[in-house]
DNA sequence: ACAAAAGTGTTTTTCGTACACCCATGA
DNA sequence: TCATGGGTGTACGAAAAACACTTTTGT
């Protein structure tokens, strides 16, 4: 079977290049139709869903070594890009349980640790410009609900609750926005943006008005027309004032 | 020479019993005279400083092994304990320079990795609780001056930085005073900490007023005599109000 | 009596929140 | 003309910030 004689090569790559006993996983969240998405992959010949994720070379930066796998999954080269938490539980997830569900090879001769600790990184990315790449171990790639996830490998569901509770909190004294959205946007666009991270509806007027504060923002000349109701104006990020609110934060959206 | 055989021999238990390329390096947070201190260690017949930190049992979880650390270096078992980053730079130090300021006998017939990623923990503890020991690979264990750290072994001072800014955003939405003054404290003592951390006067009657609304400290009827002033009330946490408040985490003092 | 630090209350300003109507557009 | 969603301002209350004098105590 060639998927099972990839994955030994792989396994066999990874053995020789990269940093034993020690792992990444992305949460890719994405903004779509009014809900938060995060971009999964189905794993060969099942219907198991995991996060992205991968190994660190050993003269890599793990850093790096995340924006690389990003970069792999999502073709986008510009995006946030936040370790979040460093996953280190003694007991994980049941290494056997694993392979049978991946049909993995017999891997008992290898001299793997018996855990891996793994290395959380979420991801704040344009929906519209990622092209999701599955690799030679998976057979799919795409956007869920961030809400409506299925019971995913190992402790993935876990760490996309941490990550999602870290954007919650970030969302409070960091602008966010920036790389969710495509470059212009309107203001209930951005609106719908909050409330769906914050999982609350907020008021549009002072909404607009706290925004507009900010400082963060420009409104344009233009007006998307479309719908059968009044044309929203447009507006976009000033990349520099954004760049310094994140620096500083200080937002304040309780 | 005796040290140096002990060094082979921890090296050795080291490599049977632990992970590899993984370590733990604890920030310790005390606070004293109105500083805000970290406890450090002297390297045997050394003059070089640098983090408590130590590695990870194969089957021991991250958090547990950092608990162990700070045990084994405070005396101390309940303490705030939280991880805050994960330092995995592909150059986090020179490694020769490392072994030629500790002395340290040849590494080179051992199958160590290039590089070690570290997991940063910060802990809060009552000063006057904490017996600093020193090991069998130090010579001395004491509290400095946050402010006034000397140039630190590996990336120390780098991952100290990091810590405190963590630190200084976490006050900011949890309330943080619980494990680092003593059972009764005065007001002033703990409007020092918040200005020590935060790093900037309070106003007296403000900060009072806000602590006292939080709900999550009581005032004693005891005061505290001995200055050549008027005796200042006591003061102690209510611990559950205060853990209540940890999880909520709502506090605001930007 | 004086030096040193503790304790305390009021006013002003700022910020968050609640709230409702008209407008533009395409069907 | 109507249905849909977009856009906007004001008033209230809570919380933060500014601000200074009196009290206690030991020397």
């Amino acid at each position: 079977m060639n998927y099972k004689k990839q994955l030994e090569e792989y396994f066999n790559e990874v053995d020789a290049r990269c940093v034993l006993g020690l792992s990444i996983d992305c949460v890719i969240f994405g903004f779509y139709d009014n809900q938060l998405k995060v971009l999964l992959l189905r794993w060969k010949q099942t219907e198991e869903w995991g996060l992205p994720g991968g190994f660190i070379y050993k003269n890599e930066s793990v850093d790096v070594a995340a924006q690389r796998i990003l970069e792999e999954r999502t073709g986008i080269k510009e995006l946030f890009l936040q370790q979040f938490h460093t996953f280190g539980e003694d007991v994980r997830y049941n290494r056997q349980e694993i392979s049978q569900k991946l049909s993995w090879p017999d891997t008992s001769s290898r001299q793997w640790p018996d855990r891996t600790v793994s290395i959380g990184y979420f991801a704040l990315v344009d929906f519209s410009k990622v092209a999701p790449t599955a690799d030679f171990l998976t057979d799919e790639c795409r956007w869920w609900d961030v809400e409506k996830l299925p019971s995913l490998l190992f402790d993935h569901n876990h760490i996309v609750a941490v990550a999602l509770r870290t954007l919650r909190v970030q969302l409070s004294w960091q602008p966010v926005g920036y790389n969710l959205l495509p470059e212009k946007f309107t203001m209930p666009e951005l609106q719908r943006l909050y409330e769906t991270i914050l999982n609350r509806p907020l008021d549009p007027r002072n909404f607009s008005k706290k925004m507009r504060a900010l400082g963060i923002i420009e409104r344009l000349e233009e007006q998307r027309k479309g719908g059968a109701f009044k044309s929203p104006y447009l507006f976009r990020f000033n990349k520099e004032k954004y760049e310094k609110a994140l620096q500083e934060g200080n937002l304040a959206f309780s």
